[in-house]
DNA sequence: ACCTGTTTTAAACAACCATTTAAAATGCTT
DNA sequence: AAGCATTTTAAATGGTTGTTTAAAACAGGT
């Protein structure tokens, strides 16, 4: 017997849904080992027993989260290159809506780079999130740019790498930066948008060399 | 009643020693709260008693283990700064010997950096790492390029983020990458040379521009 | 009001955690 | 060989872990 207006319930307060938001943000601030079940539980303000109740264990939770952060990784990748620009005004743009995203999500990357590192992680066991990127034709793109001649000729799996290093790392480094500076929150969040146009004129500088 | 050949085994093969290399070999594998007492001790080969025998706690012998990592992290630094060579050759040469030490230490930048976001965590209660770095004279060395031209007029703050993203991240994020692009162990390492040459060059052209 | 399936609760579970204890083993000095 | 401090051990401590249980509360249909 199934009740529509009771799935769409689920969706939006439901106790599961509260649980699961509770856990997304505890499990992105402390990964997997740094957390406990009735962390989650208290957040949520929920009884403990729930979260196996809906989940039936820690690590299946924590499975359907970072799926879901995974696939909100690719798809802020997927929009930009989606779209008709240039290869030039792209990669402009695409630093840009990076920068702009992890400012709102700035866990998700050493969140997702902690977890592929840990043993017994969660492998990515599809391509899916490949092909999304690749389906989006920018790849093709790259190659034609590159018979042009208006691309550096460089191994296609170097840029994604070279724009997510300037791009996460000074996300993810954040606080061992500041520390190793002396800097307070104000200035670094200050300094991150002077390097994001150094970020940006060096990629493009790089990849598109003029003459 | 000091001892002195004692105090010299202990630095070679003790079991106080077994256990500070046990213990530096889990923590970076797995993090703090990613690891037991238990596991550290099975990896020395010794009782889990000796643990808190010889460090006390769990949490003081990771404090060692963080502090140990981080000034062989700015070690690795300092020796290139602190040469002769012009700016130039520094970067180029440091950002070859960075590549090199990380091939031996790779957990090291993903563990000091989830250190430092861990709440509770290790902050660094001193600017003598930064004194090490600044000692050397390179931030001098800067300013005068900057003043010549040689150099970019950039804000200083930037220049190590610029070289540490594109160092660590690719270290860092070797599974996640190697696992979205479907490679295996030996294509990403031979990637990883292209990419340190290609890291070089884009960081030498932004960096001291010709003209 | 009663039945029925779902959701929530408090309590209990065994396993494991970091740490402590107290006794045993070890090695050096005399 | 005896004495002594240091080192190592097995066992126990109290607390916390993820998970299960069984009863209670709640809902809607009849």
């Amino acid at each position: 017997m199934q009740r529509q207006w009771q799935k769409q319930m689920k969706k939006d307060s439901s106790t599961e849904e509260k649980i699961r938001q509770a856990a997304r943000q505890v499990f992105l601030a402390k990964g997997f080992a740094g957390c406990t079940s009735r962390e989650i539980a208290e957040v949520a303000g929920e009884n403990v027993a729930l979260v196996n109740y809906y989940f039936r264990s820690k690590g299946q939770l924590y499975k359907l989260i970072f799926e879901d952060a995974l696939e909100d990784f690719v798809n802020s990748m997927v929009v930009v290159f989606g779209s008709d620009k240039s290869l030039k005004e792209k990669m402009t743009i695409f630093i840009e809506k990076e920068y702009a995203f992890l400012a709102k999500h700035p866990e998700i990357p050493a969140f997702l780079l902690n977890e592929m590192n840990r043993e017994d992680g969660c492998s990515i066991h599809s391509n899916v999130h490949f092909e999304k990127i690749a389906a989006t034709g920018v790849f093709e793109q790259c190659i034609k740019a590159q018979q042009e001649g208006s691309m550096r000729p460089i191994d296609l799996r170097s840029i994604p790498l070279l724009i997510m290093s300037n791009c996460h790392y000074p996300i993810m480094a954040k606080n061992l930066i500041m520390h190793l500076q002396g800097m307070n929150d104000n200035e670094y969040e200050e300094n991150l948008k002077q390097h994001r146009e150094h970020v940006s004129q060096m990629l493009v500088n790089y990849l598109f060399p003029e003459k």
